[in-house]
DNA sequence: ATTAAATAATTGACTCAGTCAACCAATTAG
DNA sequence: CTAATTGGTTGACTGAGTCAATTATTTAAT
């Protein structure tokens, strides 16, 4: 019977956990988006598929690109023919683009510049809402919360998931 | 601009403890029950409804409980039509009881003996996970994460959420 | 080089989680 | 006693997310 205690806070922890990212959430419901199109969009911003150039040289030396879409669906655990939905839908409303290589190689997805204002858009929603949840820390204490975060996930980390 | 590198920490923590919900869910997902279910079984359990002869004699000496089914769906925010629909599947499957008590009241909830039961089984399926998640951690490590996670959650209900 | 197996992208059809609006019952206020 | 609030409940509806089948592409094998 392994770490009983540490079982017990965990639970507890994502309890609590979950309350507060469902807060965050509505601010991110208040947005145009969806939960996941909010992910797909922060992600595709935050790590942006190879594309144009660069990308037909990697792909043509055989440097091994993962496959774009699949690689967004392993990140974000979506069901590969739901995040094509997303994908098509943020095509069809100009936000990213998603172009045939002319090699044929799979697909390569680009934010456009709408996209990309939109992204800025909702991180600016997030940081307000952040803020909001950290402005009563005096600076000691948002220290000693950033450095208890990082712990966690250091540990959790190395515990192996 | 209070806090950015708390900010970002906390953005970096959340895409990582989303990952992991993620994990932890999938075995929720093994069971029989919907996250959803899964939640309103665990906060059942967790804090019993006032039922039986101690419910009743509460109401009639006016002391205030909170009506039984609005608590549940504020602590889990659920639309109410939703939790009712969780609640009636669940009376239909026999893990809890709806009574309308003879005074009129609100109708009470519990978790029945099959319910308890059920309880018990996702129980040890969590913690099951949890115990694989913290095996490899040293009893130090154990202690170090825990208090990391009682800080995380104190600091962050002190910032006001 | 040709075929076979495996992996990725894509689509349409379908299901069911979750929302919305309206309604009923009960309590409180005026 | 009626009006206004609050909580419970329901049915109808929407759309998020899944599933199975299809095509295209890359890797492996003979």
């Amino acid at each position: 019977m392994p770490h009983e205690a540490l079982v017990h806070e965990i639970r507890r922890f994502n309890r609590f956990y979950t309350g507060l990212v469902g807060l965050l959430d509505e601010t991110l419901m208040q947005s145009p988006y969806t939960l996941v199109e909010a992910r797909v969009l922060f992600e595709l911003g935050r790590k942006p598929r190879p594309c144009g150039r660069a990308g037909l040289l990697a792909r043509m030396f055989h440097l091994d690109l993962a496959p774009v879409a699949s690689e967004l669906a392993g990140e974000l655990n979506l069901a590969p023919a739901y995040l094509m939905r997303v994908l098509r839908k943020f095509a069809a409303t100009g936000l990213v683009e998603m172009r045939d290589d002319p090699e044929n190689g799979p697909p390569v997805l680009a934010l456009t510049r709408r996209g990309k204002a939109a992204l800025v858009d909702l991180e600016a929603a997030t940081d307000r809402d952040l803020a909001r949840l950290t402005v009563k820390l005096e600076d000691e204490q948002a220290a000693e919360l950033s450095d208890a975060l990082k712990r966690v996930a250091r540990l959790l980390a190395a515990a192996g998931m």
